[in-house]
DNA sequence: CTGAAAGCGCTTACAG
DNA sequence: CTGAAAGCGCTTACAG
């Protein structure tokens, strides 16, 4: 590959000309700028980054921490966020911590790393980043808002002659961060139908929100043997759990129970029919996420977002039937 | 940070020792190696990795470029790539093509990005690669087959009495890489039910293999108003398409049709009934291409491998009911 | 067995 | 407006 030797030697003038040039970042006459951008066409020439990183201590180089790729919100996270990176010329690394050994994270800070986002449910790296690295996450300065989708969903609901609702929590409800169980109640009481404790199931203690957490909180909800029309669960997958345990009883969607999802899973879509779910953005959540870290890397911090779900009604929601 | 210079310092040693200990390079001695470990965990110093970078040419940092991170398919590859770079010490950076601009990609060998992992479907890239970058991608060293796997599906499907096979192409039977098609008319002839060349729906002209064109597929395949009792579609998503089309014609899974799609996506074994697929393995897919760019990078290539797709047998493939 | 020195390809004060 | 020179933090012949 071409060198800025080669450049200056080309275009006949000095290495560091060939750089300010390039680089933009001094006033070179227009004749020389142009003997020496020919010469840059002419061999190809692109500056080595790692050099130039090895100088500016800036690689333009994120990672991004993640659980488990699996989760369909977290590709859709990370999409976001390399689509902004690209944008602004960065590149983005994926670590699953799943998958990797630790190594691959301690080592971020000498591989020249500038920041690195955190999308990682529950557990803790905090350990990993002794090393000042700047770093970004859901929950501060981009944040997420279930609340007026949850109000949207209540209303809907209560629209259609429902009263009593029940919550699968999935996450425990003690968890700071579980706005949804406040927003819910709130919702509940705004609309004057109230929530009844009886029929919410708090998370199992593993804090569990697959498939199966789904139908395990589903049965323990039956077994409580209080009436209900209409179910609420922490995501999708959860949803999906309940609805087998609901048919299994003999129960139809949404003809005796509607059941209302969150994560608005794309896949799902093929479902008959078709959960009613909350949209949580994650491209946006990406994105916003990624121009955070960018703002922290070159300090210049000011954005501050918060991120609305939307709720989204589908077929999985139907009306009461009142006794006649 | 600790750098080098430090570290000679504290051990009481040149700079070049403290890199002939690290590297494991050159004979020292035990004494003298022991004090510049000491020194170096003394002060965490850990080698810049960007200046080592520069000299040695090598960055063990690889991209890996895919169409869209919204199919499964390629997310699990990419955990399966992630997951053998992490223990070799590389990174992998990301490049969802749909959401970068060109420049993220001309810039990999500036970058020193060491090689490229192409996870692209249709797409032509080979403009990009003018630079000599190694490079994998599905189709030589590794390479896949549904050969086995379709085979054993007819096999699983004559046992239950199925004679009229249909199938929904997705990719047009014209493309090269077809395999899928032949072996499937193989496996017709060879258990004496043959393929009828009327049950066979060739891929609208764009190629596409989403839930719409299984859909489509499907409705097209009614029009044709031939007797058929399974239909075997490319993919799982085209699978559960096609449902919708079935069940619209009052017609029950797998009770009067058994339906086989293909990828194994994990989210839809929530389907009631389960698909019947095939399963392509993309993490091992993925941790091959990873093993196989590094074989490449380093010079010494011998993997090979071909890996088989699993045909799964799920609850969407019925017996045929015989008319007594 | 150990170290002085050149060099990787850049950037950026500083001087002219 | 242009260039000579130092320096970023390493590796690695080469000499001792």
């Amino acid at each position: 590959m071409a060198t800025r030797k080669d450049v200056a030697k080309q275009a006949g003038v000095s290495e560091a000309t060939v750089s300010y040039v390039i680089n933009n970042t001094k006033n070179i006459t227009p004749v020389v700028k142009k003997r020496v951008l020919d010469a840059v066409d002419n061999l190809g020439y692109r500056p080595n980054q790692v050099a130039r990183s090895l100088v500016t201590k800036q690689t333009k180089h994120v990672a991004m921490l993640v659980d488990n790729l699996m989760n369909p919100y977290y590709c859709e996270m990370l999409e976001g966020a390399q689509s902004v990176a690209s944008d602004n010329g960065y590149i983005v690394s994926v670590i699953s911590i799943d998958v990797s050994n630790e190594e691959s994270v301690l080592e971020l800070a000498s591989r020249g790393v500038d920041g690195v986002i955190l999308a990682i449910g529950t557990k803790s790296v905090d350990n990993y980043f002794k090393t000042g690295l700047p770093k970004v996450y859901m929950g501060k300065y981009v944040t997420m808002s279930y609340r007026k989708a949850i109000f949207e969903m209540v209303e809907c609901l209560v629209n259609k002659g429902h009263k009593k609702i029940a919550f699968l929590s999935g996450i425990p409800l003690s968890h700071l961060s579980h706005e949804r169980y406040y927003a819910l109640k709130d919702a509940c009481s705004a609309y004057g139908i109230g929530l009844d404790p009886d029929l919410v199931i708090d998370a199992n203690e593993k804090g569990k929100t697959d498939e199966k957490s789904g139908e395990e909180a589903m049965e323990e909800l039956f077994a409580r043997k209080k009436d209900f029309t209409a179910v609420y669960t922490v995501n999708d997958l959860m949803a999906v759990g309940a609805a087998k345990a609901i048919r299994r009883h003999g129960l139809k969607i949404p003809d005796d129970i509607s059941l209302i999802g969150c994560d608005n899973i794309k896949l799902f879509d093929t479902y008959n029919p078709r959960l009613a779910t909350m949209d949580a953005h994650a491209f946006e959540a990406g994105e916003y996420l990624m121009r955070l870290l960018i703002e922290k890397i070159t300090g210049q911090l000011k954005i501050s977002h918060e991120i609305q779900a939307d709720f989204i009604c589908k077929e999985s929601i139907g009306e009461v039937k009142t006794g006649v």
